[in-house]
RNA sequence: GCCGAUGUAGCUCAAUGGCAGAGCAGCUGUUUUGUAAACAGCAGGUUGUCGGUUCGAGCCCGACCGUCGGCUCCA
C-alpha cells in the first residue's frame, strides 16, 4: 500500500481507529518535544493500535518508552483540541521544507490536490487527512509497545526509519484485556510449547532455520502425513519420491533461476563441471514424471503427489521457529489436466482444503486471490496473455464456488496466480497454509503434451497445490491453534498410566499393554514419585488421558480416568476405556470424552 | 539482508569491573503415596565464539554466530 493510499484510508476510520490515529499524533508530539530534530514520516492507526515512523537523532531503546508515554499523558491531560485546516499545497511544501521534514515534503509532492489537510494539537502540527477526535482528552488508555526499524515506503533501498508501536483503547480495562491477550499469545507460541512438550528443536550447531523433529513432534507429523496421504489416495493422487537435488539447468528451464534465485542455495559445482542445486520447489521433478511417457487425454488428469523436501535460502532475519525455515517438506502435488478439466480439478482441491480444515477444526481462515504486480518485471514471468488467461480462469472458479475472497497484488507465484488460504497465527499475523496455483507457464517451458481425441498434441494445464502447507508451518500453526492440547488422534502420548504405589506396577503394565494392543500411544509413569507429582507432570505435558491405577482398579480391572481438562471421570472398566478411546482416535474426533464438549478442551 | 534488543547450568532466572549463584529438571538415598510439585544429599559452567581495553571482564569496546521484536521477503 502506498503512503498516499494509507492517507486515504484514514478517511474511513472507525471511532476507535480515529482515536488511535490521534494517539499517533500525540506520540509524535511527545517525540518532537523530547527529541528535537525528529523528522516524521507516517503515523497510521493499525489493528489494535498505531505507529509512527520517524527519523531521530539517535536510536530509541525500550528504556525511552516510559518517558515518551509520560509526555503523551501530559498532552492528553492538557486536552488540546485537534484543529483542522486546509492549506494550499505550496504553503504546506514551504512550511515542511523550512522545518526540515523531507518525508512530509515527499508525501505532499505526490499528492495531486491543490489543498492539503493540516491538523494541529497543541504545539504539534502535522500533514494529515484526518479525521481525529475533537481533542487529546478523548484519547483513552495508551501504552507504547516496542520500537522497530521500518524502511521508508516499505522499500529496502530507502532509508530505514524508526517505527514506534503503541496501542490505545477507550478504557484502561480494555487495555488490560488486550495486554492479557498478548500474554496468552506468548503462552501459545509454538516455539515455547514446542520446547516444553519436546516436539522439535533447533540447534545452533546444525544451523539456523533447520529444525530437528524430536520423537514426539515426529509422531504428530507422521500422523498428519498418514492422514493427508490417505485422503489424497482416495481422491486419485499418486504418491512419488524424488530427490532433493537436481541439475541447475532444470531450474534454468523452469524459470526458477531467473525469478527465484534469491531464495535458492548457490549451485554445487562437480568436478565434471556439472552444477547441482538443492531444489526450492518440487514442480520440475514432477514434470519429469509426467514426461516419462506419452500421455493420452484418457490418462488425464494425472495427480502426482509427494511430501517433498526442499530448501530455500531465507534471509536470516526472516527465520521464525517452525513457521519460517530453510529446510521444509511440502504436502505438495501437481495436477496435469486438460483445459476442460481444470475447473473441476480446481474445485476438487478447494473441497479437499475445506474437508481437511473441518477435520482439524480450523474455523478462522480466509481466501486470498494472489495476483501478480504488473509493474514488477523481475519477479513475475512476462507473458501478458498467460496472466490474463489464468487470472480469468481463477476468478471463474471462485465465482462458481461462491467463495468470498480478497485480492493480494504481487502475491502470485512467478509462473501464475494462486488462491491462498490464510490463517492468523497466535500473534495475529497472517500466514498462508493451503495454496492452489494455476499454471500455464511451466507446461509451455517444459513443452508438455498429451494426445487429444483428435490425435493431435495438446498442451496440458498444471495445478500446483499444497493442502497442509509445509509440515513445519502446519505444525507451528497446529500447536498454536490447539495451545499444545492436541486432539486425541494427534496427541504424541495419548494416555499415561499412573500406578499409585510400586505394587501396582504389574497392573499398570497390563493396562498399558491393553492400550498398546489397541493401537493407542501410552506410557507408564513408574517413577518413585507421589501420584500428585505424576498427575502434574502429565497435565503439563497435556496428555489427554491420565489413568490412575491402585488397589481398587487392579481388583476390578478398571482405570480411574482423569482428563487433561482437570475433569475426574472416576472408575471406568478397562475394556470400556479402550473401546471409547479407540473410537475417538479412529474417528479423528476432537472430543476428549463423550460427556465433555469439544469447546472445553 | 536492514533497524533495535538480547545471549549466564538441560529449563526459567540472579550476580557495582573484584571467589559465577538459585529454583526446577538430572543422579543417589529415604519415602510407597488416591487426582496439579514428598524429603535429604550430590553433581552440574572456559558466562554464544573470537579479539581488544584493564592489575583484574559475565559486566566495558569491536567483529562474528544465534535468538527475539519489527521492516523487506514468504510455504
Amino acid at each position: 500500500m502506498s503512503v498516499e493510499e494509507e492517507l486515504n484510508l484514514s478517511v474511513a476510520y472507525t471511532p476507535i481507529q480515529r482515536m488511535r490515529h490521534s494517539a499517533a499524533h500525540v506520540m509524535a508530539e511527545a517525540v518532537q518535544d523530547l527529541f528535537p530534530g525528529a523528522r516524521f514520516a507516517i503515523g497510521p492507526a493499525i489493528e489494535d493500535g498505531f505507529y509512527y515512523d520517524m527519523e531521530l537523532p539517535r536510536p530509541l531503546t525500550p528504556d525511552d518508552l516510559p518517558a515518551i508515554e509520560e509526555r503523551m499523558r501530559q498532552s492528553i491531560a492538557a486536552n488540546h483540541p485537534f484543529v483542522q485546516s486546509k492549506w494550499p499545497r505550496e504553503k504546506a511544501l514551504e512550511y515542511f521544507k523550512q522545518r526540515d521534514q523531507p518525508y512530509k515534503v515527499e508525501i505532499i509532492e505526490n499528492l495531486p490536490d491543490a489543498e492539503v489537510g493540516i491538523y494541529q494539537q497543541g504545539p504539534f502540527l502535522d500533514l494529515c487527512r484526518g479525521p481525529h477526535v475533537a481533542s487529546t482528552g478523548e484519547i483513552g488508555a495508551v501504552k507504547l509497545l516496542r520500537v522497530a526499524g521500518a524502511y521508508w515506503r516499505g522499500d529496502e533501498h530507502r532509508p530505514m526509519l524508526q517505527r514506534l508501536y503503541g496501542t490505545a483503547w477507550f478504557t484502561q480495562e480494555e487495555l488490560d484485556a488486550y495486554l492479557e491477550r498478548l500474554e496468552e499469545a506468548r503462552r501459545r507460541d509454538h516455539r515455547k510449547i514446542g520446547k516444553d512438550l519436546d516436539l522439535f528443536m533447533i540447534s545452533d550447531e546444525i544451523g539456523a532455520g533447520l529444525p530437528l523433529w524430536l520423537p514426539k513432534g515426529a509422531t504428530v507429523r507422521r500422523l498428519l502425513e498418514d492422514y493427508i496421504v490417505g485422503v489424497e489416495r482416495a481422491q486419485g493422487y499418486q504418491h512419488v519420491y524424488t530427490p532433493n537435488l537436481a541439475k541447475l539447468d532444470l531450474y534454468k528451464t523452469s524459470g526458477h533461476w531467473e525469478h527465484y534465485q534469491d531464495s535458492m542455495y548457490p549451485p554445487m559445482e562437480m568436478e565434471s563441471g556439472e552444477e547441482l542445486v538443492l531444489r526450492p520447489m518440487n514442480c520440475p521433478h514432477h514434470i519429469q514424471i509426467y514426461k516419462q511417457k506419452m500421455r493420452s487425454y484418457r490418462d488425464l488428469p494425472i495427480r502426482i503427489a509427494e511430501l517433498g523436501t526442499m530448501y530455500r535460502l531465507e534471509k536470516s532475519g526472516e527465520l521464525a521457529g517452525l513457521s519460517r525455515v530453510r529446510a521444509m517438506t511440502l504436502n505438495d502435488a501437481h495436477i496435469f489436466c486438460t483445459p476442460e478439466q481444470m475447473l473441476g480439478e480446481f474445485i476438487g482441491v478447494v473441497r479437499l482444503v475445506q474437508e481437511t480444515y473441518k477435520v482439524m477444526g480450523f474455523e478462522n481462515y480466509s481466501y486470498r486471490l494472489s495476483l501478480r504486480d504488473p509493474n514488477d518485471k523481475v519477479k513475475f514471468e512476462q507473458n501478458e496473455e498467460m496472466w490474463q488467461r489464468s487470472e480469468a480462469a481463477l476468478r471463474q472458479a471462485l465465482d462458481q464456488l461462491g467463495l468470498s475472497y480478497y485480492e493480494g497484488i504481487g502475491d502470485a507465484a512467478f509462473y501464475g496466480p494462486k488462491l491462498d488460504v490464510q490463517v492468523a497465527n497466535v500473534l495475529g499475523k497472517d500466514e498462508t497454509i493451503s495454496t492452489i496455483q494455476l499454471d500455464f507457464t511451466l507446461p509451455e517451458k517444459f513443452n508438455l503434451e498429451y494426445i487429444g481425441e483428435d490425435g493431435q498434441a495438446h498442451r496440458p494445464v498444471m495445478i500446483h497445490r499444497g493442502i497442509l502447507s509445509t509440515m513445519e508451518r502446519f505444525m507451528a500453526f497446529l500447536i498454536e491453534n490447539y495451545a499444545g492440547n492436541f486432539p486425541v488422534w494427534l496427541a504424541p502420548v495419548q494416555a499415561v498410566v499412573i500406578p499409585i504405589a510400586d505394587r501396582h506396577a504389574g497392573y499398570a503394565n497390563q493396562v498399558a499393554a491393553a492400550l498398546n494392543a489397541a493401537g493407542l500411544r501410552v506410557e507408564v509413569d513408574g517413577r518413585s514419585e507421589r501420584m500428585n507429582a505424576k498427575v502434574r507432570d502429565a497435565q503439563m505435558q497435556k496428555v489427554p488421558y491420565m489413568l490412575v491405577v491402585g488397589d481398587k482398579e487392579a481388583e476390578s480391572n478398571a482405570v480411574s480416568l482423569r482428563l487433561r481438562t482437570n475433569e475426574n471421570i472416576g472408575a471406568v472398566p478397562l475394556a470400556d476405556f479402550v473401546a471409547q478411546a479407540s473410537q475417538l482416535n479412529a474417528s479423528r474426533s476432537r472430543d476428549l470424552w463423550p460427556s465433555v464438549a469439544a469447546s472445553a478442551q
